[in-house]
RNA sequence: UCCCCUUUAGCUCAGUUGGUUAGAGCGACGGACUGUUAAUCCGCAGGUCCCCCGUUCAAGUCGGGGAAGGGGAGCCA
């Protein structure tokens, strides 16, 4: 039987006085001997819808007994709402308990605020509360954005793999991926595990990164992008680190650094505005209940120009700033969460594209810039989050690249197809990395990355 | 992996110098209520004080060890 949207009724896409059928579950409920409330959610939007239950419905007697989370079917009558809080309403003909919450004493998602680790620990059940639902449809509009702004700039969607079986992408400790005996594996003649018996005849991994990958599309069809499950083996216990997440990574060809840059800018500003046309109702609950100022700072975002930086330039900010730093800042050193919040939080007031970091910090695949010094590398560091984004014009050189392989204590063998790249036909390239539950992080407020994921996955952690 | 903090009712937390029967708010349950909005009002039930070992006449409280969670750092997206 079809029914309809909680959020195509609250929208008023249906007529006043139109006979509707909705389905969901109770939020809240409050009932007297004559008539009841029923706040219904069915996840199409923030709002619940109300439902009037008079008592000459058949089973009120029922219907009086209902408690948070109960399902529901209700057909019923849509009228302009008596009380203040909504536009419409149903007034229910018929209301057909589907499912009951058969220990309200127990059921872990009381109808009141609960913290988020608590939350966290009931991951089945919290994609009900306004949180999480909130959170995923915000999760959801981004992703769809981002997929639609690369679309409408000419960007092709290519699937990365998720199995590496090159052991060479370097960034990270790596998950096996084996179907070997894990007790008893077979040997080799040096007692070593025997990985030509595996299943792909070699060690292999779950993917760190699709970019070495999409640089292949990208110097054959100019505009990619890969979009996909990422995985990190690090004993990362941080609000910010998964062990599995999405990650959007954009690889343009005939270009520099200042265009994967303002790609960059233009993405998250695309995506930004999206948010705000089409959730603002999850937005207003997090502006309420989760960040003050959040939509302020949104608008704000999408409208102004993020401040470009050079590394050089940065170290004497934060040389000069008078401010004391636990680690001391010198000119080729890495800069720390205290740094890039100074410079975000404090010094910009906004995101910052901080650019040109030495070579020596940075990855082998990084354009060597003519200073011979510096690589054109660009990190986006957004306040209250840290670095959101990490990106570089690539290494197009062939002699280059190789010997700083060879630095980095890399054998350019390993690496004869993305060398490939650079023999035949190399053009300068480049694109970024955006940890997607970061963004999702810093466009909804809610801190810890583990909250914008359905099922989180982190060391020592992969219920559910 | 390192540093710091936390763990008491279904949830969020208080708990004095180590001392009788361990408390509150919210939630749940029962009742009242003819337009409520996390309804309101009245009532009631609800405890392995994270686990183990120790000190003591006596431990939620003190000591040691462990576990889980949080914050910060490192690694990064």
């Amino acid at each position: 039987m079809s029914h309809s949207s909680i959020s195509d009724v609250l929208a008023g896409k249906y007529p006043v006085e139109s006979i509707i059928t909705v389905k969901g579950w109770i939020r809240t409920v409050r009932a007297n001997p004559n008539f009841s409330f029923i706040n219904l959610h069915d996840g199409s939007c923030f709002d619940p819808i109300q439902i009037v239950a008079d008592k000459n419905l058949s089973n009120y007697a029922e219907i009086m007994k209902l408690t948070t989370s109960c399902s529901l079917s209700v057909t019923g009558k849509i009228v302009e709402s008596q009380g203040k809080g909504q536009s419409f309403e149903i007034q229910a003909d018929s209301i057909e308990i589907i499912g009951l919450v058969e220990d309200p004493d127990t059921y872990p998602m009381a109808p009141k605020r609960h913290s988020v680790e608590y939350l966290r620990e009931h991951a089945h059940l919290r994609p009900r509360t306004n949180l999480i639902g909130a959170v995923t449809r915000v999760r959801n509009t981004l992703a769809q954005a981002i997929h639609r702004f690369f679309n409408e700039d000419g960007f092709q969607w290519i699937a990365t793999p998720i199995i590496t079986a090159s052991d060479c992408e370097g960034a990270g400790e790596m998950f096996r991926v084996s179907t070997l005996d894990s007790v008893n594996p077979p040997l080799t003649d040096e007692g070593k595990t025997d990985f030509s018996q595996d299943f792909f005849g070699k060690e292999a991994f779950l993917t760190v990164s699709g970019q070495l990958n999409v640089e292949t599309y990208c110097c054959a069809l100019s505009k990619v992008y890969t979009f996909g499950p990422t995985f990190r083996a690090e004993n990362s216990n941080t609000s910010r680190h998964l062990a599995e997440f999405w990650m959007v990574e954009p690889e343009i060809a005939f270009a520099d650094l200042a265009t994967v840059a303002q790609c960059a800018e233009d993405m998250l500003k695309y995506v930004f505005k999206a948010v705000l046309n089409e959730r603002k109702d999850d937005l207003e609950f997090f502006d309420q209940r989760v960040q003050k100022g959040l939509i302020q700072r949104l608008e704000t975002l999408s409208e102004t120009s993020f401040v470009r930086m050079d590394y050089t330039d940065a170290i004497e900010i934060l040389k000069n700033c008078g401010k004391k730093f636990e680690f001391p800042v010198e000119w080729g050193v890495d800069l720390s969460s205290e740094h890039e919040r100074y410079l975000a939080e404090e010094h910009v007031g906004g995101p910052v594209i901080l650019q040109n970091y030495p070579k020596e910090i940075k990855s082998f695949y990084m354009r060597m810039n003519d200073d011979n010094k510096t690589v054109a590398a660009m990190d986006v560091l957004a306040p209250g989050i840290g670095e959101i984004i990490g990106g570089s014009q690539r290494e197009d050189r062939l002699d280059i690249l190789d010997a700083r392989m060879i630095e980095s204590g890399l054998n350019p063998e390993d690496y004869y197809w993305y060398r490939d790249l650079r023999r035949y036909g190399s053009v300068p390239h480049g694109g970024f990395g955006l940890g997607f539950e970061r963004l999702v992080s810093y466009v909804t407020g809610v801190a810890n990355v583990r909250d914008v994921i359905a099922f989180p996955r982190a060391a020592k952690s992969a219920n559910f």
